[in-house]
DNA sequence: TGCGCTGTTCAGATAGGGTTCAGAATGGAT
DNA sequence: ATCCATTCTGAACCCTATCTGAACAGCGCA
């Protein structure tokens, strides 16, 4: 998943870059407010790690400029121990969570996990990907504004995959993620859907396979 | 919109209001049944959402205590899994909808908005979707200017369909909806009705199936 | 009481869509 | 170039969600 990092504190960013790089995710550290609202506006985000406190522009004006600029990928505000009305009114500006400094990164990244989880299926009304656009309520995907007609597993592998556009996603994550538990691992179930898909989303397909370790959907469109 | 929030949850309390809030909400939030009560009396809101288990003084009687003052702002009440006898209380208090917790958040702005929309009928009775207009107030529907003639259940179904348009509601949302107590899972009446429904509309009705998942009325005339 | 309207149930029909399989194609390694 | 593993692809299979027609049951009303 690709994540947005704001915090000021040097030593504290690139711990947080590292430790997320590490468990697998796509960082972008960025060092003040404006820098956070440059990201987060040219890029799509699984989440946000946002400190409140923040140079030139601080982390509840960002939220709040992020949100009325429409993007809803979920939150995550850290803020220094005592200060619990910014974590209140962080909250108010958009923030999904909040974690008070100092704190666990293994507490982070299962916060974070947890909230990607609640956010993907739900919460974002549509996500965007290229020129693929997906609508969680609907449940319809666009292609170039084109509604696409998908099956109700199609969809799924399509949402999965957009979800972690950039990333490698394996077939054993996709299939972990569709089907309930010891699904029979030997089956080319997924390989069937990603061809399904391939057709429908017609040639300039975003879909790249990577031979022994799964499929990867282009963030870029082409 | 102003909105009315009564959670005595901390944590959900904070979340509902930012999230009403980033939906572009005005939103005072209460903590219990007493704080409510001095909110919903003092001033005029669009809705309200309320946790039915509150200190001081429980949803029921902070409802019915609310509409004996001739508040008539539409209420949304929250209850947890599995009591829904509290939800038939709650309904027979006045309430206009439940929400059954845990839910996600899209789905409680989707309800507050059709909540909305329904009540604000007294200004503008008739909610138009494509080629559908419906008559909150007449009980009357027209496609396309005909006066179409609909049964009570049918009209309900509809009905429920359009406040939701664009948006997929499964099955068990309808019959949720339909009918107060807990319901036979596997009947088919829902299935029954919208076949009828699709008659009745002719056949370049807007009603989808998309299934497993349940119905979908298209926002457009096609 | 009998009729008509409406909600509910049932069973058979339909087809949508998931799963599987086998053979073809592709890519990487020796 | 050759070989093997992985992936792709088309077709077939079959299960089950949904549809549909019809019958049945209540209920109000004349």
């Amino acid at each position: 998943m690709r994540i947005l990092v704001v915090e000021d504190e040097p030593a504290l960013r690139s711990q947080l870059a590292a430790r997320l790089a590490a468990a697998g995710h796509v960082v972008d550290a960025a060092k003040d407010g404006e820098e956070g609202l440059y990201y987060g506006q040219e890029y799509d985000y699984a989440a946000a790690v946002i400190d409140l406190g923040l140079p030139k522009m601080d982390g509840r004006a960002l939220i709040k400029t992020l949100r009325s600029a429409e993007r809803a990928f979920p939150i995550l505000i850290l803020t220094a121990r005592g200060h619990w009305r910014d974590k209140v009114s962080g909250l108010e500006a958009g923030a999904d969570d909040y974690l008070t400094k100092p704190f666990h990164m293994e507490e982070l990244l299962a916060r974070l996990n947890a909230l990607v989880r609640r956010t993907a299926g739900y919460a974002t009304p549509v996500i965007r990907v290229g020129a693929l656009s997906l609508d969680t309520a609907k449940k319809e995907v666009c292609l170039s504004g084109q509604a696409v007609n998908l099956t109700a597993f199609e969809y799924r592998v399509l949402e999965h995959l957009m979800l972690n556009a950039g990333r490698v996603v394996s077939k054993a994550e996709l299939t972990d993620h569709l089907y309930a538990q010891d699904f029979d691992r030997d089956s080319n179930v997924i390989e069937v859907f990603v061809g399904r898909l391939r057709k429908k989303l017609g040639p300039a397909n975003p879909i790249r396979t990577l031979r022994g370790q799964g499929y990867r959907l282009a963030e870029e469109a082409q």
